[in-house]
Parts: structure tokens; sequence; C-alpha cells
DNA sequence: TTTTTTCTGGACTTATCGGTCCAGAATGCC
DNA sequence: GGCATTCTGGACCGATAAGTCCAGAAAAAA
């Protein structure tokens, strides 16, 4: 009945998903956000309402594609311990190529954030999300045996998430491969 | 001979780096500044230069006081270890009250370095001095069998740093007390 | 008090910001 | 093919961005 619309908005989302994680919100502007989506401004309101709604979607795709995933390395590793490492490793691996740009989720904890109350219930979410993961692993690596049951799983879920957070400042802020190596490797130690 | 400066240019640059420092590079506007400083705009631009020279003026000024002072914490504690843990302790203080903003060198680590290489320098030097200031303890800790020897201790310098990113930025994302406590109590406890 | 120097307030500039709006093109249905 | 509907490009908007500039105020030295 109606004209389509011309443009594959599932895809002009990531675009723009890719441009906030590497740019950040407020460094990123209208046009940044039109020419890497490809389309004009007028589709872009009548399809996302403002960049701030925009932005909000953004972060809910990251939680639901790159989140979900991390999520389900810890799942379906073959170990519970092999998939925490694994976890950690993509991390840093994140922030090692040319676009260094860590997690989406902790930028935003860090520039947005403490502005916002959209944001943070965001980044809340998807740091308790990433606890929880974290808790079902490392409750399954003790039942194995292959993590230490002198700390409390819930405790050590939060070291992990906390481990993880750090990497991915560190690895922004520019730190040296072995760097980051050294943490990882003394943090998997930890749960020993 | 001349007229002296009606302002106190380090009180200008202190209130600067507040605003900075709780609202981020981009977010803050030359008028935040002016009023913050309290000075005008011929005095802002024939003292600092720039937004961005003062910026980089404010990430040092960061480093010479509020970063000496957490190196100073590691060298005039009690024991090592004591050093270690308050210095943790204090960095998630900093994100504790309703000025929830973790600490500058991360925040500038997330939001600026990776577009800016002269930030990106100051923030790596940050990073290295206090890797340095850890690792002293972490050695004297080791010598007065207060740390574990199991691992070398510039590996565990690299990792308590990552930890303390770590809580600044779960600090600014908003997480519990009691999440950041399990988190600090875990990293304590890998130096057994 | 005059001179000299430097600081200060605020008007001004140019560019860009996020956002609105409308005329017209393009499509699906009848 | 004509109609109804919806999409699209681009002109346009007021606000604000960072930064320049100048006229005049203020103070130290003579």
């Amino acid at each position: 009945m109606a004209r389509p619309r011309e443009f594959d908005s599932d895809l002009a989302l990531e675009k723009a998903m890719q441009v906030f994680w590497t740019k950040g919100y407020e460094a990123t502007s209208l046009s940044d956000l039109l020419s890497a989506m490809g389309i004009s401004k007028s589709s872009f309101y009548a399809t996302f309402g403002s960049k701030h709604e925009l932005f909000l979607a953004t972060l809910d795709r990251y939680s639901e594609t790159r989140g979900a995933s991390l999520v389900a390395i810890l799942e379906s590793a073959r170990s519970p311990r092999q998939g925490i490492a694994t976890v950690l490793e993509e991390a840093f691996r994140a922030t090692d190529g040319e676009c260094r740009r860590g997690c989406f989720v902790n930028n935003c904890a860090v520039e947005v954030a403490p502005h916002d109350q959209l944001v943070a219930r965001r980044v809340a979410q998807g740091h308790a999300r990433m606890e929880e993961a974290f808790h079902r692993a490392v409750k399954a690596g003790q039942k194995a045996g292959e993590i230490t049951k002198d700390q409390p799983a819930r405790a050590l879920a939060r070291f992990l998430n906390n481990s993880l957070a750090g990497l991915s400042v560190m690895g922004e802020g520019g730190a040296e491969r072995a760097t980051l190596d050294d943490a990882l490797r003394v943090t998997l130690s930890a749960l020993d």
C-alpha cells in the first residue's frame, strides 16, 4: 500500500553502533552517523527518533549481539575455566587491532552513564548479565574442581567482571600486549 | 611595571580539572569552563591557549596531585600490602559519593586517548608510573613475606593496575559497594 | 600625574550542532 | 493508469560551539 523503506534499518543500526563504539557519544555528530548509515536526515529522524534514542538502541543491539556472544562462549566452552580464559582473551583482542575501542558497555559506563540514567540502567544490566554468566561458570568450575572453593562463587564472578573491565580500559589506554597478558595470567591464577 | 593578573591561574586550572574530570572532554564547553574558572574569555585564551591545551594541562595537574598522592600512599604505608589495599580502596571511594567520576586518567584512556596522541602519551605515562609504584610495593611485600613469590613482581604489579582500572570503571557504571568490595577482596587475596 | 604595559569584558565571527519541514519522487493497490 | 501513502533529499532553523579582537580599565614605575 505504501512505498517500502529503501534501506535496511538493521544494517543502519549496526553501522551507527560502530561509530558510537569507536568515537563515543559526544564526539559523534549527526553527519558522522548519516554518512556511516547511508541514509538521509529525514529517514534518520523518522526511523530512529533522535541521536539519543538511536544511541540507546545501539547499546541494546550491542548487548544482544556482542554481549550475548560472550555469554555463549562461557556456556559452550569445553570447560568452565577454559571459557573464562577465552572471554578474557577476547576482551583484549578487541583493543588489539588498529581500531582500539575496548568494550562498548564499559565505554558508556565511563563517558555517558554518570550523566544519563537511561544509559546507566543499560550499563548496569550489561554488567549484571556478565556477572551472572561468570557466576554460573565459576560454580560449574568449582563443582568440577577446576576453580578454588576458598572464595564464594559470587565474589569470584565479580572479581572476573572487574578484571574484564580493567582489560578494556588498559587496552584503550594503549597498554602493551605483554602488560595485559601479565594481568590476565595473574587474574586466571587467582582462580586456583 | 605592568598590571598583574587578577586571578589565581593555579586555582583556575584546578577548577577546570574538576569540570573535565566530571563531565569529560567533549561534553565540556568553553562556557562551562569559564564559569567554573571565574575568568573571561580573553584571559582564558591568553593564559591557557585553547580548550585542548588546557585539557592537557589539567591532565598533567592530575598526575602531579592525585597521581602523586596515590604513589605516596604506597611509599609511606606501614606495610607494602597495607599500602596496596589502601590505594585500591581509595579508588572506589572516589566513585562513591554523589560525584561519581572514577579516575581522571582512566576516563581519558576511554574517551580521549584512542583519538588523541598527546592525551594517549600522558595516559600511558600515568599507567606506567602507577605500575612502577605497585612494582616497588610488591617487591617490598615479597621481601617481607607478605606477598606471594609464585608470581613475578612485575606481573603482580600489572595485575593490580588492571584491577584498579576495573574498579574505576565499574564504580562509574553504578556498581554497588558490595560488588566492588568482593572484587577488591579477591584481588587482594591473589597476593597470598 | 603621566606613561607604559598588561589585563579584562564583551561584541563579533564562522562553523557546526541537533532538529524540523516541505515539496516531490517512488511505490503498492485498485 | 490513477490514487493513496510513505519515503527521500535538501533547504532551513535557532542555538551554541570554539576562537578572535578591540576598546578601555587598572596598576606599577617614573
